[in-house]
DNA sequence: TGTACATCAGTGAACGCGCGTTCACTGATGTAC
DNA sequence: TGTACATCAGTGAACGCGCGTTCACTGATGTAC
């Protein structure tokens, strides 16, 4: 057997990692096979010996974002996924919707820069992007839960400003209105997540 | 000189109109000159009478919102932007966090459909769809600014909330967990907007 | 230990299709007389 | 009023390029003996 088992698996992450970036940079379909190929220093034609064709490489890449840079993400924000306490959810936001995430194309969340792609892609695309989704209500749910009944509505919205605030701060890149949006639902998601039961108990 | 005057005029706003509709539901790279020209009951070449390219009818789409399909929107939603008061943000995110406007792929807000393709298109392109921001941005904030001091940082957060939440209900189309979103967003919103000043007092 | 072999990751040319755009034309319609 | 004319909205064939995918091959590497 040519070439060590393990050899395959590293190009493949090379390819899945380079498709990832310039899929956030430039969304899917603005990315050729072979701009991902030059970038994982690979030629066009072994594409096709990893993957089935390009829409598997972009659920590939979604998906690789929650172990592989979404992980370095959480850490630099502080947030310990098997230590989950009342502060992870006031992390996680702060770190979302910072200045230097929306100045992070590359390595931003695929929730903020690729959701309009993902609703007209294949379902295993979907699905893929569905784990990054659950992952991120999942932590914000079990930090809030303690103190709230209405803990996963609030995960759920916390999410939705979280996402909503740095996808419409994205569409109008540089502007001072985007810098504003991303402003207020960072200081409007600190102060559900700090008084989420004061806020959850009216209605 | 042939032809009305008034003719070409309402050829563009049936060709604008076909685009709007076919963005909507495919995003501005899959559909194609000959979609929006067979759309319009009119062939390819003429296509470059109206438009100078592509982009510019992407960007001329885009802005037919506010004032077409958008204004037949908020009439059906019950807001006048000529009479705002304190109902009229409980009732611009009534509809649009509605089951309602989820299924509308044709009749929805460019906001919720075309956020990612708008990311990446031209400065003219984005103009447009900062005037639709701009607009509902504005009318929460007129609505809400009675009884709070705090009213255009609300009124870009449930904006934020009311885009994230449908956008990320569009990405899993008819799962649970889209109408889950849609369904914790709506509250939020709702609790947001009856109690604006109650919650922005918190921090 | 050294060598022949088999495997298959990677190469790069070629294919074929789709789509944005151009262009020579056609024919419907308003205007001049 | 009727007719010739000029305009230009609309037609449809053609162009040219880009990109996803295929394919015959090459050569690096692990294994058998």
């Amino acid at each position: 057997m040519p070439y060590s088992a393990a050899h395959k698996e590293q190009t493949r992450l090379r390819i899945v990692e380079a498709a990832r970036i310039l899929f956030n940079r430039h969304g899917f379909q603005n990315v050729t096979i072979d701009m991902v190929m030059d970038k994982a220093d690979l030629t066009r034609g072994g594409f096709y010996n990893h993957f089935k064709n390009k829409e598997a490489l972009f659920s590939a890449a979604v998906s690789s974002f929650l172990m592989g840079r979404g992980a370095q993400w959480r850490a630099d924000a502080g947030v310990d996924p098997s230590n989950i306490n009342s502060e992870t959810a006031f992390q996680m936001i702060d770190a979302y919707l910072s200045t230097k995430h929306l100045g992070d194309l590359d390595g931003q969340c695929p929730m903020i820069a690729l959701p309009s792609d993902v609703a007209r892609a294949s379902p295993d695309v979907q699905a893929s992007f569905q784990q990054l989704l659950i992952a991120m209500v999942s932590l914000l749910e079990r930090s809030i839960a303690a103190g709230d009944q209405n803990g996963r509505q609030e995960a759920l919205s916390l999410t939705a400003l979280c996402v909503g605030g740095m996808v419409l701060a994205r569409t109008l890149p540089g502007s001072e209105l985007a810098e504003e949006i991303r402003a207020a639902a960072h200081t409007t998601a600190a102060q559900m997540t700090r008084h989420q039961s004061g806020a959850s108990r009216s209605v």
